[in-house]
Order: C-alpha cells, then sequence, then structure tokens
DNA sequence: GTTAAGCTGTGAATGGTTTCACAATGTGAT
DNA sequence: ATCACATTGTGAAACCATTCACAGCTTAAC
C-alpha cells in the first residue's frame, strides 16, 4: 500500500521535530510525545511509523536515530536533488533565502525570470537565467523539480515550459491550478486560498483539524 | 452540515475562475467547465455548489452571477478584515505585496517586528510596530487574522501574544506546528514539508489527485 | 519470580469525502 | 406537441484516512 500524501507530509515532519529531540539530546521517544509536538494523535504517529517498517519498544519507545534512518531513507533521493526557481519576484525571492538556509537534500540552482532587468544577475548565490534558456540548463543540471512564484498570468505558460524540460514535479505559488499531464504532480500553496479559508472558519471560532495525544 | 475545510478551499477557488468568467463575458457555466479549470470533477462541484443552497438550470448550468453573489455572501464577513502581519522578513514583505495588490475583502493593516530596526517604518504602505504593541495595536483595530512568518524559533511565542490579543485565525507559516486554544483556527503552510512532498512524488511520478470532468 | 504498568502493533470500526448512477428537468429541434 | 439530449440534484456506494480497542511485549518494582 503506497503511503498517501498526507502520510509523506507527516513523515517529513516528524523529521524535523525527531531532529530536534535528537540535538536536545532524547535517545527515544514515545509515539505520543512525538504525536503531541506534531498535532497528531499517537495513533497516527504509530500508523506512520509502520508503514515505514520499524519497529519500536513497549517500553522505551522508539529510537530517535533509527527513525531519522529510516524515514531519510524512505523521504530523500539518494542524491542531493537540484530545484528550479522560476519567477524571481518578491516571494522568489524569499523562498530562495528561505531554502538557501535550511538545505535538507533539496538545493536551488538555478533561477528563471521573463525580466530582462533580472537575468544574467546571481541573487541570494543562485544564476538568474531568461526564461528562454529554461529548457537547456534545466536538461544540463538534471534538474527534475521547481518552484513556481509567476503572476497568475504568466503560470500556465511556465509550467509548460517546465514540462516540456523534463520537470516532474512542481511547488506551484500561482493562484490558479495548473494542467499538466499524467506522471508530473504538482503542489499547490494558494496564499489567497488559504487566508480565505482562515477568515472563514477565523469567524465560527472553528478550531483547525490537528490534536494531539493525551 | 457545516462545510468542510476542503469544500471552503474550492469555493474560494470557484469564485476566483467565476470572476474570471465573467469578466470574459461568460453569463452561464456548466459544472463541468468550472470543474475543468479548479481541477475537480463536475461531481465535486455541483456538491460543493449544494451545500451553497443554490440552484442551476440543466440546460444552461448556473448563472455565474448567482454564484458568485452567493459564494460571497457565504465566505466574506459583512465587513472588511483586518488582517495582521506579524514578521516583516523576506517572505512578510514579499506577502505584503502579494496581498496588496489582490485586496479581496481581507486587507493587512498592521505589522510587527521584534527587529527595532524594523520598527516604526512603513513598508508598503503598512506600519510596523514593535512587537510589545500587538495587543494594543491589534484590539484598537480590531484585527482578528492574523499571518505568521517569523522563524521557527520565534513562532510559538509569537501565537501566543497573538492569541492573547483576541486574534482568532492564523496562516502560520512557521515550520513548525502552533499550539493554540480551542476555537483558534491555524492554516499551516509548511514551505520545507511541501516541497519534500513534491521531491518525494515526483520521483515516483505520481501525479497529484486532481482531475477535471471529462 | 511474579506482578503491575505502559507502550507498541494492528484488525476492526468509524467518520468523512469523493464518485457513481440515475431520476427529474429544462431546452431546442422537428 | 413531441422527442432527443445534456445537464442538474442527490441517495447510495466506494474509497480513504483516522481512531478505537486490545493482544502481546518489555521493563521496573517488589
Amino acid at each position: 500500500m503506497p503511503p498517501s500524501e498526507r502520510t509523506i507530509g507527516r513523515l517529513s515532519l516528524y523529521r524535523r521535530l525527531l531532529k530536534q529531540a535528537a540535538a536536545a539530546g532524547h535517545e527515544h521517544v514515545y509515539s505520543h510525545e512525538l504525536g503531541a509536538r506534531a498535532g497528531a494523535t499517537a495513533c497516527q504517529v504509530r500508523r506512520d511509523i509502520m508503514g515505514l517498517g520499524c519497529a519500536g519498544s513497549p517500553s522505551r519507545g522508539y529510537k530517535v536515530k533509527t527513525l531519522l534512518d529510516r524515514i531519510e531513507f524512505y523521504l530523500d533521493a539518494p542524491v542531493v536533488e537540484r530545484v528550479a526557481l522560476v519567477g524571481v519576484g518578491n516571494l522568489g525571492r524569499a523562498i530562495l533565502s528561505f531554502f538557501q538556509r535550511r538545505r535538507p537534500k533539496l538545493e536551488i540552482t538555478a533561477a528563471f525570470d521573463s525580466d530582462p532587468w533580472k537575468t544574467n544577475r546571481v541573487v541570494q548565490g543562485v544564476r538568474c537565467h531568461a526564461m528562454a534558456e529554461l529548457e537547456p540548463v534545466v536538461r544540463e543540471q538534471g534538474i527534475r523539480l521547481a518552484v513556481l512564484t509567476v503572476p497568475a498570468a504568466a503560470a500556465q505558460e511556465a509550467a509548460d515550459a517546465l514540462v516540456a524540460a523534463g520537470i516532474t514535479g512542481i511547488l506551484s505559488f500561482a493562484p490558479a491550478p495548473l494542467r499538466v499531464p499524467l506522471g508530473v504532480f504538482v503542489e499547490d500553496m494558494d496564499l489567497a486560498m488559504s487566508l480565505e479559508k482562515v477568515a472563514y472558519f477565523a469567524r465560527r471560532h472553528v478550531r483547525a483539524p490537528r490534536r494531539g495525544g493525551k
């Protein structure tokens, strides 16, 4: 049974929390501890870990180091994966600086923008190319992932170019769903939508469906 | 039956697409058209609209104007809602400029940062206050929503301050889940997690679970 | 050595969302 | 007026994710 999208997301979160726990000197964690920190139930944590195929001890819980290794093996590619950034506006630059400090196994190595004033400069240590160079640069560097931070009107065209260049995963901030062929994974981060959601539920004083172990 | 979080998200998306359709001169839409644009099935669209309690005609589909009005009535507060921005770093400023152009019924009217170099300046037309002023400013302006763009280490403290000031909805970009009391809605936008998700599924060439009507 | 306690691992139950399938309906063509 | 068609509205089914509940362990205490 392949892990669901949500499970993968939680594993990524667990990993971060486990790193903190390891840094704090913890050798073992219980599912309810991890759950409390992750905003999930102990049960959920155990299920997620089960899918990982790794065992804990009834009295000590899970070994932090083992879990970390297993999650890493599960989530990460064997080599560092390169990521392209398309759209070097405010948001693009913010994302760039965000990822340049926290570098797991993903590294933004090329940026693209249609504005000639931005191209051929180096932003946050990353070279910014013209859109016309997208395909050659992506192919040459073997890039398979992209972060898309262009205005809505340019999003579909940029996505098409990315797909044509062989990208198979896009993290899109465009406020419009992209049409991509099968086999290309798109994760939508729609800021406007999310804020409207928050406004709606905040008005009714509804809490987001998270919940910690007791 | 209260609408689910996902339904509200889709309604927000439908609204945006319907506005485009209206601008393009369309008076009516079919569920499958809207679905195709939104990356949802026709069936899903009809369900969502059903919850809205508004009817379409079997031969013309739904009237765009009616749908828009109904969604607006459903999603929007009767008055413009004010939003606070906490954390005026790169990401915060990007979000600020992002929302200052597209202003539905939500307006960022105050910013906060702990860095004294940033406070008492005006960024993108928004005054940046010190964190100490959070509660008085939030209360005075009647702000109930916040966008949180502070580093992970400062996130929980900032969230606590927001809750203490009476905020009931938070859009958080902090790479850590927040602990908030019941009745406060938190939407997490975890960039690092999302990118890892994309990397994972891109590697398996799995497509995100969207898909439009035939 | 025995017992008590608390945790893991997991089948089964639950709950929620999406899709199916089709009757009901309005429209245009003949 | 009637028919054929494409679409809506919706109960029921299918699907997926989460939680329950408990057997099986492992350890600590006595």
